[in-house]
DNA sequence: ATGGTCGATTATCGA
């Protein structure tokens, strides 16, 4: 970090300048995600947690605000760009970067639908910040495992893993991270006790099967290594009291392709974000790159 | 005690 605040005050000596000459292909060095259960109910609270961070990029979701709601103005103000999928009041995603936003595209290939409008597509954004893909994921929710939005998340996320295939076929060494809340606990210790989920949705076989074929697709869990389990979690419902009994579930993460793992030196979830009046129930996550 | 809390839009619904 300190060669970093020497390269963006522009203060480095000679020595500093090598520094630079190396880091130019790397220009950008924190990405982070957080579900944060509506934008605007959270606008202050994100640009104070981005500045106390120090990070570049950030993925949203449950911007909950459509495109003409999203408080841009905050982010700008202190010098970030904003993309929103803006267009659904509920499932909406953005990304905010000061290393700037290029190539934006709403929903991935492939993508299905659900129902009528407001746009399902809006729970996927994907933007290129410094030569990194950043795709911001909110997967659906099944709700109950009977339900059709179940069978709907399972699709969806088969697609995706379909077009994570076809983009690391196109290009072995791009730089792709898909980041986000996937509504799924794929390990049992990504939930407080087992037995409370035995019937739901998040950790049934065959949400976890989807979640293991997007990573069979060729991305990798950049975050578990540096935050194993048990006991740690990216979410606490609201109710029960289920943040101070630490009971939580690991439903939100950072999958990188082969190109940006390489890249990862650290991680952490921060679990402090959730504390306090006026938290999210999703806590940020966030991956360090070299 | 079969709830408990948030948020958005308006007495419910989704998470």
């Amino acid at each position: 970090m300190i060669e970093r605040e020497l390269f963006r005050a522009g203060t480095a000596g000679a020595r500093g300048c090598r520094r630079r000459a190396v880091r130019v292909a790397s220009a950008f060095v924190r990405l982070a995600t957080w579900n944060v259960n509506s934008i605007r109910a959270r606008a202050d609270r994100a640009v104070a947690w981005l500045e106390r961070n120090d990070v570049d990029v950030l993925a949203l979701q449950e911007t909950k605000c459509r495109a003409d709601q999203f408080p841009r103005h905050v982010f700008e103000a202190i010098g970030y760009e904003v993309a929103d999928s803006g267009l659904s009041q509920w499932n909406g995603v953005a990304i905010v970067s000061r290393v700037g936003i290029e190539d934006v595209e709403i929903g991935f290939p492939g993508m299905p639908g659900w129902g009528d409008p407001p746009a399902p597509e809006a729970r996927a954004l994907g933007v290129t910040c410094g030569g990194v893909r950043v795709w911001s994921l909110y997967v659906p929710n099944g709700r109950s495992l009977n339900d059709p939005h179940l069978a709907y998340k399972l699709d969806w996320l088969a697609r995706l893993r379909d077009a994570g295939a076809a983009w690391l076929e196109e290009d072995p060494s791009a730089q792709l991270a898909l980041v986000g809340d996937w509504n799924v606990a794929p390990q049992d210790d990504d939930v407080w006790d087992m037995g409370v989920f035995a019937d739901s949705t998040h950790v049934s076989p065959a949400e976890r099967t989807a979640f293991t074929d997007v990573l069979g697709s060729g991305f990798t869990d950049v975050v578990r290594p540096y935050a194993p389990g048990p006991g740690v979690y990216t979410y606490w419902d609201y109710t029960q009291l289920r943040f101070p009994r630490r009971e939580g579930m690991r439903i939100d993460f950072v999958l990188a392709s082969p190109a940006l793992a390489a890249r990862v030196t650290g991680a952490r979830i921060d679990r402090n974000e959730r504390k306090g009046k006026g938290a999210s129930d999703h806590a940020p996550v966030v991956v360090d790159l070299e």
